[in-house]
Order: C-alpha cells, then structure tokens, then sequence
DNA sequence: CTTATCCCCTGCCGGC
DNA sequence: TGCCGGCAGGGGATAA
C-alpha cells in the first residue's frame, strides 16, 4: 500500500528495468485497470522504447520515445514486478503485462484491483482529470513553513488529515503523517489551525526528512507491504499499538481519525 | 465552498 | 475447522 517512498523505490526499479528497452508488446489483463480511461489506448505504447521514468507525488511516468507517456498509479495493493520471459498462465493478481526487447516482462499486480493505468501525450499528464489538483512532490518541492502556516490557518481540520490532502502536498499517506506527525512531537487530532509557528517549523522541516530515511529504510530489502507474508515493519509506531514508545516507554494507542487507522504516543505528542 | 461518509475490491486476521 | 466482522500505507463521488 504504497506511499512516496514505495513509489520511489518502484521509479528506480523501472528505471533500471526500462530506460533503453523497446516494450514490444502491451497486454491489459484487466480492464478494470482502465476504468477511467485517458485519452490514448494503452496498447499504443508497443513499439516504442522507453526514455525515461519519473515518479511525482504517488504517480509513475514512463515517458516513451513516441512521444506519450504511461502514467501509473499502485493505488494500495499494486506493484511492478520483473520476470524473464515463460509461456503459460500469469501469475495471480497480474493486470498488466509489458513485453520487453530483452525477453523480459514487467507485470503490474494488484490483489484488490484499485491500481490504474492511462496513455497521455507527451507533457499532458495534468491534464487527467485525478492529476489536475495535485499538489508539489513533498520530496522534491517541499513545503516552505510559510505556505504550510497559510494552509494550516485557514482550516480546524485535523492537522493529520491535512497532511493527506494531496492538494496542499502531493505523497504523504497515513504512515508517513503518522510517523512525521510523531517525530514532530504534534498529536494528529490537532485541528491544523492551532498548532504553533514552532510546530508548523519542525513539520516542515521533518516531511522532507521523514521521506528520505524512509526511502532508504526500505530499500535495504526487497519491497513487500504490510499485510503481507514476509513484510517487515521499519516503522517507529504505524501498527504498534500498545508497544512502548521508543522516547517515553508509554504505550502507543490506536484510534481512528477521517476513517483511518492512527497511532501516536499520547505523552509525547501533543 | 468545506467537510464527512460512503464506495470501489480482495485477502487476511482474530474472535467465537 | 468454519464463519464473520473488521481492517487494509489509495482516491473519487456523493451528501450534508
């Protein structure tokens, strides 16, 4: 259930994957991949050799020498695999196959089928419709104090849902505001209007660095998400209710905030 | 306009 | 063991 560093590390892994290779040949394994169609059919990207990969916010880009691009989203359960090439039946979960020149096939798997896929051209991948309001990269334009401070003034939203709103930053999901959120000493419920100049600095500051720790945390392994048979939590209190807090002892609690599950340690974060 | 709730899907886990 | 509710790192649509 990928956030901006999963994201991240699935636009290195392609990029060593694809960067030079023709795909000759595109399969859509489910339609329902294509649910919201773009405006170019997929299938168009055979053919062509792949130039570059770019990751903004949560969404990949494969940008083809055609002069389109394919833009991804993994939404919570998808993922690019790589495989040599075998004939036979795909694995379970496979949505999308790409057929590449060197008898390789990168798949995109998604158990719950949420992942989507569009063609655009070249340059135009705001111009679909989920992309038209997204915010900067939290990574790679990351928020100013000042524009966090305007943003937080206007609204008693908690503070953590705000952080999610991919309008006002684009790649932070519920572990890594959560995490960010501990780090930065401030309880999620906060209505973002309140918090201090103080508070406001360390968030800012501490999106920016959450992300990198968290991009190499993850690297040191193969990716698999929590949930999952052989993940591993790296994490310091997501899915940790009722451990000792790392800085107090006390334990971490579970509640829900906007629907989703949340975690922080009470007498450290307020 | 903002904010809260529901929905899309499937698998897994814990409780009974 | 079997069934069932709850939950899951996504975002959009809809309702208030």
């Amino acid at each position: 259930m990928p956030e901006l560093p999963e994201v991240e590390i699935h636009a290195r892994n392609l990029r060593a994957w694809l960067v030079g290779r023709r795909i000759e040949r595109v399969e859509v394994l489910d339609p329902k991949l294509l649910d919201d169609p773009g405006p170019l059919p997929l299938e168009t990207a055979a053919g062509q050799r792949v130039e570059a990969v770019r990751r903004d916010a949560k969404y990949l880009f494969l940008d083809l020498e055609g002069g389109v691009t394919l833009v991804a989203h993994l939404r919570m359960t998808g993922r690019f695999v790589r495989d040599a090439y075998v004939a036979g039946p795909y694995p379970k979960f496979s949505r999308l196959a790409l057929y590449l020149d060197s008898g390789e096939v990168v798949r995109f798997e998604d158990r719950r089928r949420f992942g989507r896929a569009w063609l655009v051209p070249a340059g135009e991948e705001r111009s679909l419709p989920e992309l038209r309001e997204l915010g900067p990269d939290a990574l790679l334009q990351p928020i100013s104090v000042e524009r966090l401070t305007e943003a937080a003034g206007k609204t008693r939203r908690p503070i953590k849902v705000l952080l999610m709103d991919q309008t006002l930053l684009g790649g932070l999901g519920n572990i890594c505001v959560i995490e960010v959120l501990y780090r930065a000493r401030i309880a999620p419920e906060r209505p973002a209007n309140s918090l201090t100049p103080e508070e406001l600095r360390r968030l800012a500051e501490g999106i920016p660095l959450f992300l990198e720790w968290a991009i190499e945390a993850q690297s040191r392994r193969e990716l698999i998400y929590l949930g999952e048979k052989g993940a591993e939590n790296v994490f310091t209190i997501y899915r940790r209710e009722g451990t000792p807090c790392p800085t107090c002892g006390g334990a971490i609690v579970y509640t829900t905030l906007g629907g989703r599950g949340t975690y922080a340690c009470p007498s450290c974060q307020s």
